[in-house]
DNA sequence: CAAATAATTTACCGTATGGTAAAAATATAC
DNA sequence: GTATATTTTTACCATACGGTAAATTATTTG
């Protein structure tokens, strides 16, 4: 039975997700410190430590966070409508997600780098249980000539890539281009062209 | 003027350079340690420091290393075919790397997530060339109306984007599908799906 | 084979880092 | 306002880590 967490307690656990959040992103497990998120966070390592009993604590909370959000966008698409609405729809989903959680998305890419190591087990079942679902629908379109024959898993991982990709790898594409996904002009431009592919790329 | 190096020297340095491309790719700069590289490289930690005199030093050995294999990967594409040929070529040669130096394009993943504080200035200057003369090829393509009007950088990231993240997150990968491409059959169908939406995405 | 050079090992050192104990300060409940 | 519980700080400790010095062993060169 938990306890029911204080006013300071929900405010300062969430300082040092936030923190956390943001020296994983660029370190990953081993190369982040508790100083550096503490700093950030606004606190003595002492004091964070009052809150997450050691870093792998702090690690896993900040990658549970993450990947529930994730889960979430990739929950949030609607199978109803026709497959370049839906796939449309898809890639927004997941251009927003990269904007809008650029560090959590580097977490879990450093998370994935290190193998995954507390990633893998969610990964084999929260996440398989979404592609299998997803794999399903596309499965769908195919078989109704609706779409192209592609292989289902590979479409799913180019969307993935593609979007993952201006969240990860923006230091690449900012020395570039001069923009990231934060640049209004930037960012629809971006998603405009990807969708434009992947639709022309799967659409009979 | 550099003093000729031995035969021992020469492979020594390669083994450092081997096993600080596997540690890096997992660790990151921050996160690997000198005696971790040692091990993997079968020698003690003074004893690699005597051929790299630190840490820094063999992280940018590696990155020079793997930075010049991807540029002369990225080179290697005949651009004398059709649009369809040379896309078709150049998808598979990323694709060749991304099997072949999957341990050298995580260690690149890794200094991008750390803001590429290393490979920045090299990003800016070998590899802006490299984008800015593939740019005009598609621009080329699209003026003489062989291809869709698309942004051609968000082709090419597209792709650059597709290939690494079967690198990058083949834990990922391997946890949804049991397979990477080190799998003969999986890799010949990820690179036949993702070569087949993209060329049907860009071609007219 | 001996001298010179290169490679390797042993034994360290200083700092960074993860983490703890206990006191001090602050907030909350009565 | 006082007692209680919570939060924060101060002062640490042990270990891990980057790196060095010097002695030892192996290799090459004449």
């Amino acid at each position: 039975m938990e306890k029911k967490r204080s006013r300071i307690q929900i405010i300062n656990q969430q300082k040092v997700l936030e923190a956390g959040t943001e020296i994983f992103a660029k370190y990953g497990f081993r190369g982040a410190t508790i100083d550096q998120i503490a700093e950030v966070a606004g606190m003595s390592k002492p004091n964070l430590l009052y809150y997450f009993k050691n870093k792998k604590e702090i690690y896993i909370g900040v990658l549970e966070q993450t990947l529930n959000k994730w889960l979430q966008c990739l929950m949030e698409w609607e199978v109803t409508g026709t497959p370049e609405e839906t796939i449309t729809n898809y890639i927004e989903k997941k251009f927003e997600f990269s904007r809008d959680h650029t560090a959590g998305s580097r977490v879990f890419a450093n998370e994935i780098l290190e193998g995954a190591p507390i990633l893998k087990t969610l990964l084999g079942e929260d996440l398989k249980r979404l592609v299998d679902e997803d794999t399903r629908v596309i499965k769908g379109w195919i078989k109704d000539k609706k779409i192209r024959p592609i292989d289902p898993v590979h479409l799913i991982f180019m969307i993935w890539a593609v979007t993952q990709h201006y969240a990860d790898f923006s230091a690449q594409i900012e020395t570039l281009t001069g923009k990231t996904l934060a640049d209004e002009v930037f960012y629809k431009q971006a998603k405009k062209t990807v969708t434009q592919i992947i639709l022309n790329g799967v659409l009979i």
